[in-house]
DNA sequence: AACATCGTCAACCGCGAAGAA
DNA sequence: GTTCTTCGCGGTTGACGATGT
């Protein structure tokens, strides 16, 4: 791995302790992000991809070395049941985890002990009753073309007069035409972030899915009398849908 | 001691999304 | 609307140390 790599003479393979010093001095000099210009101001022959993901992996200063902790594994496991291999969202829910880390974590001891022990997969993975297997959640549930207008926290779908499914806040939202089920996985992703607590938000927040005042105990509203069905997929009720996203339940 | 195999994890690659031009 | 650039992500690779034969 170690060398100069590619034909533009960028420097590939393990990094050196000079670049990781040249590379920590630049982000806390100039900060994280403008990767493209990592590599010129801090004089490293690297491209800026491998820049970034140094800095992200391993020279960050709240990164958190050594084992997992019971309780990490036991969050991961339960995030993965949920998110599939999301693992920068699952990351995001393990403080000074990195993707990189969760994902081959995952990748060694959980694969592995899946493949030895059947049992502890059965009672993660599987619910109890065989109904039907467990789909991991792809939020192609409700998502939305932009994330901005619909404002993702504040947004709520409801059918319309003319029985098309619109999104609204307290005001029907300005992007209301878009708000079908013809969304991006941007704002899945964001959406799904949002949900499970992501940007350093609150699980136990029972205003969570809040926006609009009327939403304000979402745990105790009565989800399928009041809901759209036709926003839903196949076989799932509201109940079902927000079920799956409460991970103290999970 | 020598070799083979396994496990870990840092790093690379390719792709898609988003924003700018 | 199209093209280009940048960013971020997940999948995969490969180096290297540990362990087994």
């Amino acid at each position: 791995m170690e060398g100069v790599g590619g034909s533009l003479g960028v420097r590939k393979g393990a990094w050196s302790k000079v670049e990781d010093d040249l590379l920590t001095a630049c982000v806390l000099k100039y900060g994280e992000g403008k990767w493209h210009l990592v590599p010129s101001r801090a004089g490293l022959n690297r491209c800026r991809k491998s820049c970034r993901l140094r800095w992200l992996n391993y020279l960050k200063p709240s990164i958190k070395r050594g084992e997992f902790s019971e309780d990490e594994v036991d969050m991961m496991k339960r995030l993965h049941r949920l998110l599939g291999n999301r693992w920068s969202l699952i990351a995001g829910r393990l403080p000074g985890r990195t993707a990189n880390d969760v994902k081959n974590f995952w990748n060694t001891n959980v694969r592995k002990s899946k493949v030895s022990s059947r049992k502890e997969e059965i009672q993660y993975a599987e619910p109890k009753e065989t109904v039907k297997p467990h789909s991991v959640i792809k939020p192609q549930t409700r998502t939305l073309s932009k994330p901005s207008p619909c404002s993702l926290r504040k947004w709520f779908p409801s059918k319309d007069q003319d029985g098309t499914t619109q999104c609204h806040i307290t005001q029907p939202c300005a992007a209301s035409t878009e708000c079908n089920d013809n969304h991006n996985n941007n704002a899945k992703d964001k959406w799904l972030g949002t949900a499970i607590g992501d940007n350093g938000s609150n699980l136990e927040n029972d205003k969570y899915f809040s926006g609009n005042q009327d939403w304000t105990l979402m745990k105790d509203f009565n989800l399928d009398e009041e809901l759209p069905t036709d926003f839903l997929i196949e076989d799932q009720s509201w109940s079902d849908f927000f079920l799956d996203i409460n991970l103290w339940d999970l």
